[in-house]
DNA sequence: GTCTATATAGGGATAGAC
DNA sequence: GTCTATCCCTATATAGAC
């Protein structure tokens, strides 16, 4: 592997860990048993760094994203699908720690992560209406609209509520379901008795067994 | 107005301003017309003017977020009650700029933070069960401890998913009546078609008239 | 490509005079 | 209480040898 990459990787891993205002490149190259003068000599600056991870971040997150129209979907796909998404964001959680600090200093990334929510929060709204196409729920278009937004707010900020809830505990839970059901459960209450029911066999299976997002 | 007194104040607006991470001593004793050496005259550090700003926040807010499980309050009251929370917050917004940069420093901040969002989270499980004991809302109780978490996600992070969305134009948008209709439209779903139509004709009358937070 | 050594800059904080 | 001057530390980034 080529130390180019290898800084990324082990920037990524210190970033998520530690929390990207508290990584020096000095923390970095120390990881890596190089010098700092090394690491400045395969990338510019931090910055730089943090942007082409963020690049690596939207692509995989676009990928993912493509929203999944198809009819003949139901509630387990739904669920896989935003478990995805939520894999997407755990593997570049550094940037849901506290996006204001990352985003304000590079207006390119405050553009792409824009795009990201945008692409969220359209998804959100695609399959509430294929849903109201299947008369599977009956929902407004402005209660549509309100209700993708909250769905995009919550799959947004879930990581960085689960992280100040056990800030006390210094182990961070790697658990991604609860949050994958937290984002999926502002569906419930539009759904009828018998898509409840589905929705909750599906989080019985899924919310013991603990996958981890390794 | 004392010294101490002004440091508090001016910090804290360009907190709000600026971003805490971004507000060094020297801009605030530059701000007052101060030198560095009075205002640590004043306070040992900068995270002691930190703490003693969020000692104030904390005050107000507990004492605002006190649950109102009267049973004769109507949508309206509601509307307000989480309108008063919103002002609160809008108040020491730099807290919810950054929650975790500036909770990561200090153990005491990241308790308190957390009791205010248990109190937030029991306010709103306390009116749902009120509106479930009028069988105004069915809703098991499962469904309801979802309900609550979201609504205390939301609640607590709409001003930095606000900031994030309007990061490209540099004017920061002061108007909390999106996030309360937001916040509330949590419920809407639960509501029968009278109490949607009243949570609508709220809405009507406080989303045109923007009354911001100064 | 990689190293060592170092420049540079900024922010937090203190000392001591007034 | 307030000021000026300054120290210290840390983080980013560069220079130049190997």
């Amino acid at each position: 592997m080529k130390t180019r990459d290898r800084i990324l990787v082990t920037s990524l891993e210190l970033f998520n860990l530690c929390g990207e205002p508290n990584v020096t490149t000095i923390d970095i190259a120390n990881e890596m048993d190089i010098s700092p003068g090394n690491l400045y000599y395969h990338f510019r600056n931090k910055d730089e760094i943090i942007s082409e991870l963020f690049q690596a971040f939207e692509e995989n997150m676009l990928d993912v994203l493509q929203s999944p129209t198809d009819p003949g979907l139901d509630m387990m796909d739904y669920w896989m699908y935003v478990h995805m998404i939520f894999e997407r964001m755990w593997d570049y959680r550094f940037l849901y720690r506290d996006p204001v600090t990352i985003l304000e200093r590079n207006e390119k990334l405050q553009r792409k992560f824009n795009r990201i929510l945008d692409k969220k929060q359209d998804a959100a709204l695609s399959i509430i209406q294929v849903m109201e196409g299947q008369s599977l729920i009956s929902i407004s278009r402005e209660e549509a609209e309100r209700l993708s937004t909250n769905i995009a707010l919550t799959a947004t900020y879930w990581l960085n509520f689960q992280h100040i809830r056990h800030m006390g505990s210094n182990s961070e839970p790697d658990d991604l379901e609860a949050g994958v059901y937290q984002v999926i459960s502002h569906i419930a209450p539009y759904l009828p008795p018998e898509g409840r029911e589905l929705l909750d066999a599906v989080a019985d299976t899924y919310l013991g067994a603990s996958s981890s997002g390794g």
